[in-house]
DNA sequence: AACTATTTATAAG
DNA sequence: TCTTATAAATAGT
């Protein structure tokens, strides 16, 4: 689960088995260990491997201890039997839950994956400046809302150097040194502005060659 | 263990115990699963609360389902006495390896945050050119490392800006436009240059006011 | 066995 | 529940 997804399947390779199952069944002792502690409650747990195959130091392994297990049994079979099949959870029920889930996570991805292509897009437009083909109407929308976004931002740039020419400008006057070149320069600025980001939406609209 | 780090111990919040205790069940339950479908071993585990205040919602759970406890239970107690016993680890020897781990892990801590310190101390001295007081050898001998290593950097920068200086003197000279001003600039350059970092070392002790 | 890059579990909100 | 930030587990080295 870590360095690399592993698929929920028997492992095949001896070796990593082995190393996997070492780490796994403490990984999993200290688990049941914690819960027991934490919330106050009874609970055991063995594991061991019974094939004739077995190597010798696949550990079987229980847990509080061998006693401890045989109490936890004992006091579990002497519950009301209302109690202990009170909306118990065997293995089937648990793998239906865990593909209902993981059916939900894929559902998800999916989403996301669709929305990353649709960024991946939008940049592609954004530094090309020719919108790709095949846009739905909902796409053209996000991609009008982003895009004015972007005016925003570039407007509130232009605004800053707009403001800073402004002062400098005041101040070369003030010293009688104003030169033709700053004018020039403020005078560009202000052409450019007028990119009137209130217009986006209809802009791109219209740029993508919807009527 | 996420958001904060909860101690190890008996909640005795009912509600909070009750979320942990669902939450902690489950991640169990998933944790033996997968151990025993990636190791292909026999396994399985029965946690309830048998005290008398139990919340009802507190549902005793079992894995891979009653009867596959019983078939484990059973078949584990068929095992021959050796292979039961093969190293097997009890709750208490369990928990004395526990203690064991924390302690190295307390150790290491220990010593990364005196690093840490030590790191603060030493740039603190760095940006208030003033030692701290009550510096052990070891961490005098070590500041003067990384002193020293700082000044290589510094000696690295200037020499490029040297080079860059006489690149642009030697074409401000071709072009017979050489200023007095740039002149000046190199020189100032070159009195800087003058902390030899090779004598890095003891100057530090100097100033840390070892005898 | 020890080490990390990642994935997973989970405490709070 | 559902998130989200953080702690813990763990796959591969």
């Amino acid at each position: 689960m870590a360095r690399s997804k592993v698929k929920l399947a028997y492992i095949t390779n001896d070796a990593a088995r082995r190393v996997t199952y070492k780490k796994r069944k403490r990984g999993m002792m200290k688990k049941i260990s914690e819960l027991s502690t934490l919330c106050g409650v009874d609970a055991c747990a063995i594991v061991y491997n019974s094939r004739q195959d077995a190597h010798p130091l696949d550990e079987p392994e229980v847990w509080p201890s061998r006693m401890g297990v045989e109490r936890v049994i004992e006091k579990f079979r002497q519950m009301p039997e209302i109690d202990q099949n009170r909306k118990r959870m065997d293995h089937a029920d648990y793998l239906t839950l865990r593909i209902a889930k993981e059916k939900e996570k894929l559902k998800k991805k999916r989403h996301d994956n669709n929305e990353k292509e649709f960024q991946l897009r939008m940049h592609d437009f954004m530094l090309r400046n020719r919108l790709p083909e095949n846009l739905s109407f909902f796409d053209l929308n996000n991609l009008a809302y982003h895009t004015d976004m972007k005016l925003r931002e570039i407007d509130m740039r232009l605004q800053m150097l707009l403001e800073k020419e402004n002062k400098e400008m005041m101040m070369d006057f003030a010293s009688s040194k104003s030169s033709r070149k700053n004018m020039n320069h403020f005078s560009f600025m202000e052409e450019n502005n007028h990119n009137n980001y209130n217009s986006g939406f209809e802009m791109i609209l219209g740029n993508a060659g919807i009527n």
